[in-house]
DNA sequence: TGACTTTTGAGACATTGTATATCATTTCTC
DNA sequence: GAGAAATGATATACAATGTCTCAAAAGTCA
């Protein structure tokens, strides 16, 4: 009963939504750091003390908001990892789609411990795909982490600027300065 | 008389360096959130009242850690901003001899403005040096912004991977990898 | 050295934010 | 409609911030 409740509660689910957009929302306006829980509450129409019948304390609510958007990452990204060009073009596509969780998760870098994780995890994968070259001057693990990170760096200055290039071209720049070089200088020829 | 003594009592000056350097140290050892005023001025041996009458709060003694560091780089490269393999050995040298200041830099990114600051600073002047290729799929200003944010992500890795490679070897790594490929893709030859 | 100035340490205080507990009320599930 | 669960409102303990005061310590400069 109490099981089953507890994840299909209207209750429940409104309430967390809630918390979610007005996280969201207050870290866009005043940053991560400025906002404290009693503003998320009031801004979701929520008690002050319901806040922590969902969540131990603001970080948490911020690892829940940031989980799911980087599990939409991995998910999207999953079936065309072999196509660097595809790949990057739809993760622009997908910022494009929902910019306000991406921005939120590049302003609170530091905050989590997600995001190191999953670069990790990204250029592991990376490295078991592709054949290092052993006569290249470039460490695997150095082009692997640079193809992971720079993209991000340029989703970044993407948003920032407000998307001046369609997510297609954002392919095709990145593909170009990035994905290219770092293949053609530390791997082998597929 | 204050004005000069402001400058020159040697209390100030003393009570200023321990404070910087019990930051630099909780910083690294708790994280810059987790640490408090009070854990400041006890690990300085400075009374907590006196913490506030040289910084108004934990982020000014930040900001002025981070300036101090940005200095130091923006002094160090100016003179060889032509030669970039040069550039990026002279700036992992500096990295290699007073680690833990970056390590700090690179854990409160997000809570000072001074590093986007720089960034887009250093972008500019990097544009006014280079001369853009019109018939370029790379905007000069994503190429610039790539050249300068990837270094400093390949700092990080180098720092979080404790300094596998010798600063030279960082030197050729990053202008075989990020330096050259964008030089050749976004703008024309020298 | 010695007079004078400035900084410091210690403690009190008001304020703000966190996190928990209680209880009546509302809302959902079955 | 009955019972269970979540919510809102309120009270409370606690931790951290930032300001203030005053006596003691340490510096400056003649």
């Amino acid at each position: 009963m109490s099981e089953i409740s507890t994840l299909t509660d209207k209750r429940i689910n409104q309430t967390r939504r809630a918390l979610t957009n007005a996280l969201i929302a207050l870290t866009l306006e005043k940053g991560y750091d400025a906002i404290t829980v009693r503003d998320i509450s009031e801004r979701a129409n929520i008690g002050y003390a319901t806040f922590f019948r969902h969540f131990s304390d603001k970080d948490a609510l911020l690892e829940d908001v940031l989980e799911g958007t980087l599990t939409d990452f991995l998910g999207l990204i999953r079936p065309v990892i072999n196509d660097p060009e595809r790949t990057v073009t739809l993760v622009f596509e997908h910022v494009e789609q929902t910019p306000d969780p991406v921005r939120v998760l590049l302003c609170t870098r530091n905050v989590s411990p997600l995001l190191p994780r999953i670069f990790a995890f990204s250029s592991q994968a990376m490295l078991e795909t592709l054949t290092p070259n052993p006569k290249s001057l470039i460490p695997p693990e150095i082009a692997a982490h640079h193809m992971i990170v720079s993209i991000l760096e340029l989703i970044e200055w993407w948003l920032e600027h407000e998307m001046p290039y369609p997510p297609a071209q954002m392919g095709k720049i990145v593909n170009a300065l990035i994905m290219q070089p770092a293949r053609e200088l530390a791997f082998l020829e597929k």
